[in-house]
DNA sequence: CTAGGATTCAAACGTGTGTTTGAAGCGCTT
DNA sequence: AAGCGCTTCAAACACACGTTTGAATCCTAG
């Protein structure tokens, strides 16, 4: 039931998209090595973006769920939140999930950032939708620690999500625990900072965007 | 002689590229937008490869002489240099390089980001290559900026290409000073925290911080 | 004015793609 | 045993791709 021709396809597909893209990993590569039928993928999933679109949503509800589990575990601990407890919910679990399935390291991220550039108009989309409510989620969590609105942390929470992406995909097989360590202090320092002296640089208050501050 | 046959079709590739990935688009897409003929790029490139490769190379080359320039001038600044400046030699060019070019936003940095996952065993080479040394003399003015070991950074430069690079991804059209400035802040502070305190004293990390912005 | 190399062009080639098809095989209830 | 979905399979389909070809055209030097 486990290792139903659906879900070996769908392991071998994210392998070798991971591996080799979207475009260049051909139907009959995924088939032949996960030892199925041509037809079959077509016949489980429809077509190859429909596949695509289930490789994702496989591995996106499954981080997504670690993380909120984590956010939660922090948000009990203390009230206000640690910051470094709600980055590190945010940050662990995708670092984990980047080397752990079998293979070589980074696999899932890689495929992450594949995402981002091609096939932009339909998987650029799930993958915002299947975000936002977590990165909500964090968004608020890391304004109460900070004691500011979550509108003043989009742009630098956004910083953290490149250098984590960007860090899965470059690190290899090794310990995931000292880079986690070091990306949470990273950011940690840049967020703080960034908002210590919002009302001291004149130049800040340039933006046209000014938000309004719906702190409850 | 600007326009030649050769230019036009880097360039209409390098937009089409961007938008829509490499192996999604066709010699027939670029050449009919570039009203040129189908066998020109053959032609003038060698095939469709080369032609990816030289438009890598036309930008990249372009990218980093002018971040050297803007680090060479901040190295004859001051002596230890700013780091403010430092992050500024190599944020800015990249930043103003992703919404220039003509067309919507982030075009070259898409670009980038797709060819750091597709396409891997030759671009990642050269891209690498071509980054090296570049990254090389960043290294070394951050770790003078900061007094310490240019091997104690290589984590936290590597976190702020992340952020730089998706942050020109995902950037639109608007003005890129307030951007620059706010990355330019965040990694300053994550910076100086990664390198001041080997201890593990959570004291330490809650201080917001610790240094004076010079406000000229 | 003309010869000859550089460039453009329309057309075709061979190959590999995602998808479809219809028959064959399997497991289950009646 | 027989019937009936569900699944697998080999084969083929239509199509788009990158590349090649050889003639036509342009441009320049002699």
């Amino acid at each position: 039931m486990t290792d139903s021709t659906a879900t070996r396809i769908l392991d071998t597909a994210e392998q070798l998209f991971a591996d080799r893209g979207f475009h260049a990993t051909t139907l009959r590569q995924i088939t032949q090595a996960a030892g199925v039928n041509l037809a079959a993928v077509n016949y489980h999933h429809g077509s190859k973006d429909a596949l695509i679109l289930a490789v994702f949503q496989r591995r996106l509800d499954e981080l997504n769920s670690e993380r909120l589990a984590r956010l939660r575990e922090a948000l009990d601990a203390t009230d206000p939140p640690r910051l470094e407890d709600v980055l590190e919910a945010f940050i662990h679990p995708a670092l984990r999930m980047s080397t752990q399935s079998s293979g070589d390291g980074g696999r899932f991220m890689r495929l992450l950032m594949r995402a981002w550039s091609e096939n932009a108009t339909q998987l650029h989309g799930v993958i915002r939708r299947q975000y936002s409510h977590v990165m909500r989620a964090f968004a608020d969590a890391v304004s109460r620690s900070l004691g500011t609105a979550p509108e003043n942390l989009r742009q630098q929470l956004d910083f953290l999500i490149g250098a984590l992406t960007y860090t899965m995909a470059e690190t290899n097989d090794q310990d995931v625990e000292p880079t986690a360590r070091a990306l949470i202090r990273f950011g940690c320092a840049g967020l703080r900072d960034s908002v210590a002296g919002t009302s001291r640089d004149p130049a800040a208050l340039r933006q046209p965007n000014l938000f309004e501050e719906t702190s409850a």
